[in-house]
DNA sequence: CGTTTTTGACCAGCGC
DNA sequence: GCGCTGGTCAAAAACG
């Protein structure tokens, strides 16, 4: 496959936006704290699932398994079981958008609003079952939606420096 | 050799 | 009841 950050930087894409990768260590660390990471740039935009912006994509209802706490069906606008997903809308050319976590994907299915597929990612680490999903918007293809759901409940497996490399690029673009 | 990617099929839920 | 969309799993191939 690719490289990781390294590409970042050895790539001269220029991306407009990097930031996404602090975005996933504070919503690791705060989760549902979103509140914050929207002020940080404004590159990035976080949301709870908006069905407005994106084209049915994540939409209500049948997302994951959920299928042994199904609910009835009846309550369609409150639901017993809220799933925790994060929708960060990435301005970038490419969607190699690492997090610093080792994701494998289990999955690519296409769109009908979209022209491209949307890829399914699962972190690889044990016990760590957090799923995201990446898709690029037919209309803006350097458009990325990325949704993340679940948290984090492990460290990084790349090294403080590596991260502190990647905040250094961050800072970069964060500048344009 | 181990791991990950890829592609197809299968399953579940919802709509009609 | 059937069909559609969306999501996940699984087996094989590709890659390091």
């Amino acid at each position: 496959m690719e490289n990781y950050q390294t590409l970042f930087q050895s790539s001269s894409l220029t991306p407009p936006a990097s930031s996404h990768l602090s975005l996933l260590n504070m919503v690791n660390s705060q989760a549902q704290d979103h509140n914050k990471v929207n002020g940080h740039s404004s590159l990035t935009a976080n949301m709870d699932i908006p069905d407005s912006g994106i084209s049915g994509v994540a939409q209500s209802g049948s997302l994951t398994g959920a299928k042994t706490e199904v609910k009835s069906g009846k309550n369609k606008g409150e639901k017993k079981s809220r799933k925790p997903r994060h929708a960060f809308q990435t301005r970038s050319l490419v969607d190699i958008l690492d997090d610093g976590y080792r994701w494998r994907k289990y999955g690519q299915k296409a769109v009908k609003n979209n022209k491209f597929p949307r890829s399914y990612y699962r972190c690889t680490y044990q016990g760590c079952n957090v799923k995201k999903q990446v898709q690029r918007l037919s209309k803006d293809e350097e458009i990325i939606v990325t949704t993340y759901e679940g948290m984090h409940s492990h460290p990084i497996e790349k090294s403080t420096e590596n991260f502190e490399n990647i905040l250094s690029q961050m800072q970069i673009y964060s500048s344009v």
